[in-house]
DNA sequence: CATGTATGAATGATCGTTCATTAACGTCCC
DNA sequence: GGGACGTTAATGAACGATCATTCATACATG
């Protein structure tokens, strides 16, 4: 740790440039064949090593899961951390911009993939957990905040907005399942499909989604449509052990 | 094989008791730790015998993977597969159909749950593995001819079948992850919720959505709406290697 | 010399699987 | 009716492979 700036000039480049190169390649063999079946000798075969050395940038195979987990929910959460706090942002601009990033994270640099996160959240030690549990729900917390506010406008439709949260990130998260790059949709136009999705999905009014199609959020102000009323889902009481 | 009926008169019951119940403790050990942290001696652990017992069960510990993930997949497909050449049938309906029926195999007899589906399918035979897939395209042509139906007539908005029938598998699918039973909604209201939110999201006019919920099914032959184009993906061109 | 980087060998654990063997039981023949 | 026989069910020990991890050691460089 101390002399870290010393090597790294000595060498190639700036701070810790052999582990962040690790992490990148430990980050796509995990989401390409699952945690449990990247061995620490197919790490250091990737980078061109014994397994032994991978053992002086991280202390266990774990913390390298916990690392690569981390690095991809800062990367979900810090574009949208501030809309909690916007109480008078429009929640249709919030949502989209909730639903392209998500998106593009969960699609970005990856071939195939394996729905790494569910499984392996129970490899990491409970404090590591804990660490990256917190974080998924600050994303259940700002999304449900943004279709609770449109709801109180008048803009969504009136519906259990935690299960609606979920609808959401299940379909962003399991599009890494069935989605090629190169193979029909490009991403943009698959974050569009979602969001127009979901934009029915929860009751938004055609004007206002053609609207925001076509980059007009002057919609805001259009009339209000009559709530429908969700008879079995709008009970309140639903809770959340973990979500997407 | 010859003698099975034989033996089972013999001890306890009718064909196939003890592998039925060794099959059934795999699936919940599976779904409960997924695949590859179950090991043969767990599962025998479980039954109450040595490991090498079990392999007068079955030939490999994939072998109970495969047959695992078969039976599932019959469960989700048999129910609907009559639909798939009705030609005359109400696409909201099946529609229903399809997703409660799904829903009520992904989280019966389940506590927690890993996404096995995903991460085990790398572990079969390629033999296997196409017995698997080839029934889960099954669930995908039929929910899109359903969606596609829906939207000749009219009922639905215009968009690619496609992946919107990828978005409701998914969105079933991801319930095994943040579901749990008696903490908030029930399996049949969490369905309902799902059936609307997919309804509204394929732009089911509110009048059929709410003939629907009421029970009434004569709502078919209401007047049509004006077809909302998809600008970025009513695109035709999209490929399907894998699904939810 | 100290530190970062890397090696090769070794360790103990766990994995799926095989094998030889044994007990229990139904069937069939005498 | 009573053994001989075959099948099922189950055992305990063992095998080879792979796993994450450790350790002592070596090289290069500031």
């Amino acid at each position: 740790m101390r002399g870290a700036e010393a090597k790294n000039t000595r060498t190639t480049a700036g701070t810790g440039v052999r582990k962040k190169r690790i992490l990148a390649l430990a980050r796509n063999l995990f989401w390409q064949k699952g945690y449990h079946s990247v061995s620490m000798r197919d790490l250091a075969h990737a980078y061109g090593c014994q397994p032994a050395n991978l053992y002086n940038y991280f202390k266990t195979k774990e913390s390298i899961l916990f690392e690569v987990l981390l690095e991809e929910m800062e990367q979900i959460i810090q574009p949208i951390a501030h809309i909690e706090a916007e109480e008078d942002g429009d929640p249709v601009e919030q949502l989209r911009l909730i639903i392209f990033g998500h998106l593009n994270v969960t699609l970005s640099y990856r071939r195939s993939a394996k729905t790494l996160f569910d499984v392996a959240l129970g490899s990491l030690s409970p404090r590591d957990r804990k660490v990256i549990v917190s974080m998924r729900d600050t994303y259940d917390r700002i999304i449900r905040k943004v279709i609770k506010r449109g709801q109180e406008r008048g803009l969504f439709v009136s519906c259990d907005e935690k299960v609606a949260g979920f609808m959401i990130a299940s379909m962003i998260t399991r599009t890494r399942i069935w989605f090629h790059p190169g193979k029909g949709l490009t991403v943009a136009e698959l974050a569009q499909f979602i969001f127009r999705f979901t934009l029915r999905a929860i009751g938004a009014r055609e004007e206002v989604e053609r609207a925001v199609a076509s980059g007009n959020t002057a919609g805001r102000d259009a009339k209000r449509i009559r709530h429908l009323k969700d008879t079995a889902a709008d009970s309140q009481r639903f809770n959340f052990p973990a979500s997407a």
